[in-house]
DNA sequence: CGCCGGACTAGCGATATAAGTTTTAGCTATTTG
DNA sequence: TGACTAGCTAGAGACAATATCGCTAGTCCGGCC
């Protein structure tokens, strides 16, 4: 009945107002929108691993905001609307209402943001209605508001579901929610299921009512998830009369169901759970559960006593940072568990009690910082012992509570100034200007709870010492931006659990069983939060609250100093800033800093500081959020994003478009595989590290722990400049010596603390990508891309028997940590059986014994491999024995082997063994042998470098030249590693420089030799790419022809990868500015600006950038494989990783994809992409002058510039044909036939065939035109056909 | 006889100037060395020895050469176009060319100094005390090229430190730079301009303005410097190469100073990062505590509340003598950042 | 009432900073076929 | 005449950043008609 049609509807509607009758809800009476669903899914072609579907999407994709590249009216705007969001998030969330409703009208007057503005509108209802106790006043207010203010914005089914929502909170009477409800179920644009999926606005409450008490909807209508809430209650509520209990709900146990029956609705009910905290103590039910499964298992006394003893609450029982508490072992009791049964009734145990610590894990770490100071602290005064050299944590304390006023106080200031509608004129201008400051600010700093602003910041401030270069303290941009980013994450981590708990107050989970239900419904919940939230805080933003955090901190934190009298000599004790902000110049350019006094960072040293890593980005306890869409995976209450690319919204576009249209589900297939590997803490590894650690001496890669920076001894005043340089060259060295082996050991001592952490747990990584689609874990400090030693620390949580290839490959598995790789298998287990006493001595004592290991290119993972041998080796039958280490097989220079299969080039492909042969092929030995045959010949001709240097030439010396030419190494960096290498023959430094250079030049040329289809198409890649970063887009680039006749480029190389991916190279000009804050102005990029793009770099990039995209591509291809085999797999880029026993398995499959990647000819698909994608770009080119056309287009120049009265330039001629191309589109023909007619520079050239002859690079004879944008064709393939492959057994080993 | 002075017609003729600028106007030149007395300050030519760094093309070499006769005139320059016009112009003046000569040295390396005075000793200038200017040693130099400002900036450092060509004594320097390093060097207290350099100028040197291209812009010298110093005017036409920025000419006489060069450059470089804070809050960005010291030593209020701009040589030579005293000043030797170490 | 002028300011762009110089591409003149 | 080379020069470059100043364009306010 009030479905009217919406052009009658708004005009009866208006009529009725006016008339008698007086509808409950003045919203109905709006026009109901027209509703656009049409979607474009493609069917996914036979054999498409994602590139087909993917690519045909992205080259012509329908942007959101996030594009910054497509439309040029949008391209200023997108980050207008990224500011505004966040500041109307913010403003909202602080409860600024007048200020949030501006910044929806300014969201308004944006109009490419129109469509969906009324998310953003119903983002402000919500909050509007949050503390209003009659229905009315919402319904008047949107009904007003979308009448006058916003009268173009049309509502959606969120908006219903919000009104439906207070509508069941506020309404007076049942029968007065019920008929709103009715209502607005009605004015549902495509169904009641519209409005009831949105299960962030409306709580399990809300739903039984509709369901249950107005039996207004169905409970098929709900969100599935929603499902079995319902029915759990609808069975022993209602006794099932009106709802069909079978749908969708045939999970539920009959246990469950029994469980709930007890229970009364009214008892149900609880008082709403105010705060998240509170909410975690509610889930201990299930914990006993878990208990009583584990001890259900059959376990040595020690550990049931273990487990009996152990509290599993989780708020007191996270992660164990104590160092002498033991935690559980769980691995050692999953290992010794017997059956099968058994380990899986333990897993779900686990499992469940670690969803719960994941979630504490996630939430709840600045507290426990900050309780464990408040303790350290009154431990210290119930001692009496307040001392003089107070312990760190007891300083913090102190800081803490003095700088917590200020922040308060601070934060009231904002508050109030907010509410202020006018300037107070009495102010100082001093005030004034803070007050204006504020305004920018103080929507971000009344969102988090001050006490956790200061911890954050504490906490940052201490994790930065030594970073960015500087001795003893920390960059201040790095500052301000990572403690506002902290306090973003907080309060996004808060935000989720604030709405969480909301959602989720009234349900009460007394059963076991419910709870999984609750849990599995809230992680739906969770996703949808994560997804819709797209926002970020400006950079600006964030470092204006960093600044304004950090000049408080500075104020109140000081520290105890010990100084030197000038006069006396005399030791004095004083107190002084702990933290001091400065300057410090490089090259002529100041950097701000801030300083760390001396004093605290000696404390700092001998602390561990694990409190300060990001909880939100440690290894995960439960299995990562299988990746859905390109914001959706890994963490539960952090939001990742599946592609790092921190300053380009532009592949972020790309990506959303071929997210959604799901054409790269491989790659979330790949990435799921990696974050599903569970791994565990080799606690014997871990022992011994930790013991060498404490020593304090320098061990390996691990820098002794030197407390104090020994300068050399000033030269006398009137000593020669040069030796002045170099004594400060010295102390530059020494300091920076200092320093990275002070950030070193801190980095170890990170890996080391979160391992101890991790002892006898099993833990995942979630992984993401970077732009070119490599994969990489989401934890910093301790995962498996790390050193040796974090490799060394982990193992594979599953065991798997060795088996008779099993041995074998972990025998292998050493020889190849040792470096003893480009041997034939049988060799390299020979090496190890050779060594096999040693393997012994290493593993027995290997700090005491012969130390073998250490010898090892990768000691620790050696000594791992050395330990785990021994113990099958003691078996009665090795190959019985459970093995845990990762087994790695490592492409021989990945990259090579791309370009190889790429170029189809026979001789390059049996070098990096494509081709199968009974031994590894060593390309280095071989292109050194190269080499030394070039230098012979030279030598023979009298050149004499060529002849000290041919019999220095060894593998070793190329062997980094040749990996990193893949990668577009430059002359000079070959030349740098070159010099390195040869540094040890010569001692003459100048002399192996000169020799360097000159070798490089012979090594280039000698890799070029040997890889000629390779370096064909390196060569081919780096010239479509410079001609695309040097092309036109007609569409856009019309405002950047600013400055005549030299244009702004904005063309970035995109292509698809074989799994679809999008791949957008975000080298553009960095659009730094100046940002003021507090302590300083900072130089940050915003990433929404739109810039120009670095043809260089993108050019430079491009070939090595593609064959990552490629390796990556199949190293996901492989994980997907791998994980569809039951394998556990891990990967480094190029070194595939998974066990013993199923090295076979995996080599076999990772042939077998890469086959089928490079089956189809990748080249010629991009240079089609390519072509597609830039079809109507054009390129600037330089032609004979005197050539026919080039005349024909100076007379039309000449023509046009006459008749505008003023030179032509390129922008004109830009201009004007673009216009030529409308009118050629047109659907008018009169119009169409105009634009044929049309002469334009750019159709004068492309009356031409094939330019390229006419081209001249320079010289005063030719001019610039505009040509259509055309690639060079493509260098013809060779003859290898990747099939081969199939049997290289040395392909990966 | 006399050593052929080449007009601008000719020397225009070489290919390369390398970015650098000379005045090649005879008259002018003969103009400035009147207006420089050089006569009372080397009544001695038979023992006047001069170095000359990167002469180019040496029309104000052979002028300089002619008007003083010096014992020893050595030109040092390695750039091959003017190594080749300079041995050819010794060539064709052969005759009268005693003590006229040229080392292709690169006068941007230190070591072309100590090769030239201490181990080849083709010129051994005589030390002389720090009493009086030195008068049987005077050095001439170019500028006015790319690296100049820098190359000048060091030699500056080498003023104070008294090492390089200064510990001979103190060592006059005419030295042609671009008029932007001049504006800089002469900048006094509240100029815009002020920086450490030209407080170490000051401090270090008494810096006269010789001579400067007539120029019709306002970003010029202000006309009480022109007032105090009355230097040369010349035509930007008499300069080669045509196109480039301005140029002048510097007399530079060291002081005899006994300020600590390093705590100096440490207070002088920090307070004029924020010139225009008064030394009230510049002081604390002096290191942890800055601002409590200070205050506590310093009773000028008037002093507190100035702008580094503003202060004058003295005040900071004040200021450096506090900061040295103070038990927790902060290593001023550890006053770098290295940028390319980022861990992230 | 409306209009205008002047004061004021936000915001942008330019410039200086320190003090051994960074690499590279492109341009020009020289050399050589 | 053209092609190639060497060597210069300039242009970007990571002044891989920040303080300050001056200019401009807009805003606000008060006075005047």
């Amino acid at each position: 009945m009030l479905r009217y049609s919406r052009s009658c509807c708004r005009f009866r509607g208006l009529k009725k107002l006016g008339g008698q009758l007086r509808p409950l809800s003045q919203t109905a009476l709006l026009g109901k929108p027209s509703v656009n669903t049409s979607s474009i899914r493609s069917e996914s072609a036979n054999g498409d691993i994602g590139f087909l579907k993917s690519s045909a999407v992205s080259i012509t994709p329908t942007f959101g905001p996030f594009d910054n590249a497509h439309a040029a009216v949008q391209a200023g705007q997108s980050r207008d609307i990224m500011n505004l969001w966040s500041l109307l998030e913010a403003c909202l969330h602080s409860g600024y209402m007048d200020r949030a409703f501006s910044i929806l009208k300014s969201l308004y007057g944006l109009r490419s943001h129109r469509a969906s503005f009324i998310d953003d509108y119903n983002k402000y209802l919500m909050k509007f209605a949050e503390n209003l106790t009659d229905m009315k006043i919402i319904d008047r207010k949107l009904f007003q508001d979308l009448q006058n203010v916003f009268p173009e914005a049309e509502y959606n089914d969120k908006t219903l579901a919000i009104l439906i929502h207070y509508a069941l909170k506020l309404s007076p009477s049942r029968d007065a929610s019920m008929e709103h409800c009715r209502t607005y179920l009605k004015m549902a644009l495509g169904g009641y299921r519209g409005i009831l999926s949105n299960i962030d606005v409306l709580s399990v409450q809300n739903y039984r009512s509709l369901v249950h008490d107005f039996k207004l909807i169905e409970v098929h209508d709900l969100p599935a998830e929603i499902h079995s809430l319902m029915e759990v209650n609808g069975v022993s509520h209602e006794n099932a009369e009106s709802t069909e209990p079978a749908v969708n709900g045939g999970n539920i146990s009959v246990k469950a169901k029994n469980e709930e029956q007890g229970m009364t609705l009214d008892k149900e009910i609880k008082p709403l759970v105010k705060d998240a905290s509170e909410l975690l103590a509610v889930d201990t039910i299930g914990m006993k559960v878990v208990r009583h499964t584990l001890l259900g298992l059959s376990l040595t006394d020690q550990q049931r006593e273990q487990i009996n003893s152990f509290n599993f609450d989780t708020a007191s029982n996270l992660l164990n940072f104590e160092k002498d508490k033991e935690n559980i072992d769980f691995f050692e009791i999953f290992s010794q568990l017997k059956t099968d049964e058994e380990k899986e009734a333990f897993t779900k145990a686990l499992d469940e009690f670690n969803q719960d610590r994941q979630h504490q894990l996630e939430n709840r770490a600045t507290d426990a910082a900050k309780e464990r100071w408040r303790h350290d602290f009154e431990e210290a005064k119930a001692r009496g012992d307040l001392s003089i050299q107070k312990k760190l944590n007891i300083k913090l304390w102190e800081w803490f509570n003095k700088m917590l006023p200020l922040v308060k106080e601070e934060v009231k200031r904002c508050a109030e100034l907010a509410n202020k509608s006018s300037q107070d004129p009495s102010l100082s201008p001093q005030e004034k200007k803070q007050n204006k400051a504020r305004q920018d600010y103080g929507p971000y700093l009344t969102l988090v709870d001050p006490e956790k602003m200061c911890v954050i910041t504490i906490l940052e401030l201490l994790k930065l010492n030594s970073t960015g270069g500087v001795i003893e303290g920390m960059r201040t941009a790095r500052a301000v931006i990572s403690v506002g980013k902290a306090i973003e994450m907080e309060f996004r981590a808060e935000l989720l659990l604030k709405n969480e708990s909301h959602v989720f107050k009234d349900v009460n989970k007394k059963s076991h069983e419910f709870k999984v239900l609750v849990q599995r419904a809230r992680n739906t919940f969770r996703s949808m939060k994560i997804e819709e939230s797209k926002i970020l805080w400006p950079q600006e933003a964030r470092a204006k609250i960093g600044s304004i955090l950090i000049s408080m901190l500075i104020h109140v934190a000081r520290v105890r100093v010990e100084g030197v009298d000038p006069l006396t000599k005399e030791k004095i004790q004083g107190e002084a800033p702990a933290f001091s902000h400065g300057y410090q110049y490089h090259n002529g350019s100041k950097l701000g800093v801030l300083k760390i006094h001396r004093s605290l960072v000696h404390q700092l040293n001998g602390e561990r500081l694990v409190a300060a890593v990001q909880p939100q980005l440690l290894p995960m306890l439960v299995k990562p959020r299988p990746w859905k869409s390109w914001n959706s995976g890994g963490y539960y209450y952090t939001q990742s994003t599946l592609i790092r690319s921190k300053d380009s919204p532009e592949q972020v576009a790309y990506l959303k478009a071929v997210s959604e249209a799901g054409a790269i589900d491989n790659v979330y297939g790949g990435l799921n595989v990696l974050g599903e590997t569970p791994w565990t803490v080799n606690r014997k590894m871990f022992n011994i590290m930790s013991h060498v650690w404490n020593s304090g001496e320098p061990f390996l890669d691990i820098p002794g722990n030197q407390n104090k920076l020994v300068l050399t001894p000033q030269p006398p005043r009137d000593a020669d400049p040069t030796v002045h340089r170099q004594w400060r060259l010295k102390n530059k060295a020494l300091a920076n010596e200092f320093s990275s082996n002070r950030s070193a050991r801190c980095d170890a001592n990170y890996k080391l603390e979160i391992a101890r952490a991790f002892l006898g747990e099993k833990f995942y990584f979630p992984h993401n990508l970077d732009f070119r689609g490599r994969a990489y874990p989401l934890s910093p400090h301790f995962n498996h891309l790390g050193n040796d030693m974090s490799r060394g620390l982990m193992i594979f949580w599953n065991g798997k028997r060795l088996g008779p290839t099993g041995l074998k490959w972990l025998k292998v598995h050493l020889s190849n940590l040792f470096g003893f790789d480009k041997a034939s298998l049988e060799e390299r287990i020979a090496f190890t059986e050779s060594h096999v006493n040693d393997v012994m001595d290493s593993a027995e004592s290997p700090l005491n014994g012969k130390g073998w290991w250490k010898e090892a290119e990768k000691p620790w993972q050696a000594l791992a491999t050395c330990i785990e041998l021994r113990e099958a080796l003691k078996m009665e039958n090795p190959e019985d024995f459970i093995s845990h280490v990762p087994v790695h097989q490592d492409g021989t220079c990945n990259g090579l082997q791309h370009y190889a299969a790429l170029g189809g080039d026979v001789e390059g492909a049996t070098q990096v063994n494509l081709m199968p042969s009974d031994r590894p092929q060593d390309v280095y030995s071989h292109v050194a042998k190269l080499v030394v045959a070039r230098l012979e010949k030279v030598a023979a001709k009298g050149d004499e470098t060529a002849a000290i240097l041919k019999d220095k030439i060894k593998r070793k010396v190329v062997k980094q030249t040749v990996m990193t030419n893949v990668y577009g190494v430059t002359y000079i960096g070959a030349t740098h590693q070159i010099e390195k290498q040869l540094s040890n023959v010569f001692d003459d430094h100048k002399l192996s420089y000169e020799l360097s250079k000159y070798l490089t030049k012979h090594v280039f040329a000698s890799v070029r030799e040997l890889f000629e289809g390779a370096h064909l198409i390196q060569d081919w890649l780096g010239e479509c790419a410079k001609r695309i970063s040097k092309s036109i887009r007609l569409d856009i680039d019309e405002k950047s022809f600013k400055n005549g006749n030299k244009p702004d480029f904005m063309s970035s190389v995109i292509w698809t990868t074989p799994l679809g991916l999008p791949i957008v190279q975000p080298y553009r000009e960095n659009g730094k500015k100046q940002v003021a804050t507090n302590l300083q102005t900072v130089f940050i990029s915003d990433p929404f600006a739109v810039n120009p793009i670095n043809a260089r770099r993108q050019k430079a990039g491009f070939p090595p950038n593609f064959i990552h995209s490629l390796d990556a591509s199949h190293m996901l291809l492989s994980a997907l494989k791998c994980g569809e085999h039951g394998l556990d797999f891990a990967a480094v880029h190029d070194s595939y990783w998974t066990h013993a026993s199923d090295i076979d398995t995996m080599n076999v499959l990772l042939r077998e994809q890469f086959i089928k990647l490079h089956e189809v000819d990748l080249i010629e698909q991009l240079k089609n992409e390519f072509d597609e994608r830039y079809k109507n770009y054009l390129q600037i080119l330089k032609i004979d002058k005197k050539a026919n056309v080039a005349v024909k287009v100076v007379e039309l120049r000449k023509e046009l510039s006459q008749k505008l009265g003023r030179q032509f330039t390129l922008a004109d001629e830009i201009y004007l044909e673009k216009k030529r191309r409308q009118l050629m589109e047109s659907e008018d023909p009169a119009e169409r036939a105009q634009g044929e007619a049309m002469t334009t520079t750019v159709s004068i050239i492309g009356e031409v065939d094939d330019i390229a002859p006419l081209e001249k690079s320079s010289d005063s004879s030719c001019i610039m035109v505009l040509a259509p944008l055309t690639l060079p064709p493509i260098p013809p393939k060779g003859d290898f056909d990747v099939k081969e492959l199939e049997n290289s057994k040395y392909f990966f080993s | 006889m006399s050593l052929a002075v080449k007009s601008l017609g000719e020397l225009s003729k070489i290919k390369h100037y390398y970015g650098f600028r000379y005045l090649l106007n005879a008259a002018v030149h003969e103009q400035i060395f009147d207006k420089l007395k050089l006569a009372t300050v080397y009544p001695e030519p038979n023992k006047l020895k001069i170095l000359d760094l990167y002469p180019g093309p040496s029309q104000h070499s052979a002028i300089l050469y002619n008007r003083c006769k010096p014992a020893q005139h050595v030109l040092m320059d390695a750039r091959p176009d003017f190594v080749k016009h300079i041995s050819q112009f010794i060539t064709e003046n052969s005759q009268h060319a005693q003590g006229f000569q040229l080392v292709t040295l690169d006068p941007y390396d230190w070591h072309s100094y100590t090769e030239l005075i201490d181990r080849n000793k083709v010129m051994v200038p005589s030390h002389k005390g720090r009493e009086a200017i030195h008068n049987e040693f005077l050095v001439v130099a170019n500028l006015t090229g790319m690296i100049g400002e820098g190359l000048f900036m060091q030699w500056l450092a080498c003023i104070g430190n008294c090492n390089w060509l200064q510990r001979f004594g103190r060592v006059k320097i005419l030295v042609w730079v671009p008029e932007s390093t001049a504006l800089k060097l002469l900048a006094k207290p509240g100029d815009h301009l002020r920086s450490k350099c030209s407080v170490v100028t000051e401090a270090f040197t008494e810096t006269k303005l010789v001579a400067v291209m007539k120029n019709k812009t306002e970003t010029s010298f202000n006309s009480s410097l022109l007032e105090k110093h009355r230097p040369v005017m010349f035509e930007s036409k008499d300069v080669w190469m045509p196109s480039g920025k301005p140029i002048s000419l510097l007399e530079i006489d060291p002081r005899d100073h006994k300020v600590d060069l390093d705590n100096f450059d440490y207070v002088t470089k920090h307070l004029l990062i924020l010139k225009s804070t008064p030394l009230y809050d510049a002081l604390e960005s002096l290191g942890h505590g800055g601002k409590e010291y200070f205050c506590s030593v310093i009773g000028d209020d008037r002093l507190l509340q100035k702008c580094p701009k503003d202060l004058t040589v003295s005040e900071f030579i004040y200021c450096t003598e506090i900061f040295d005293k103070w038990p927790f000043k902060p290593d001023i030797y550890l006053d770098f950042i290295d940028v390319f170490q980022d861990n992230d």
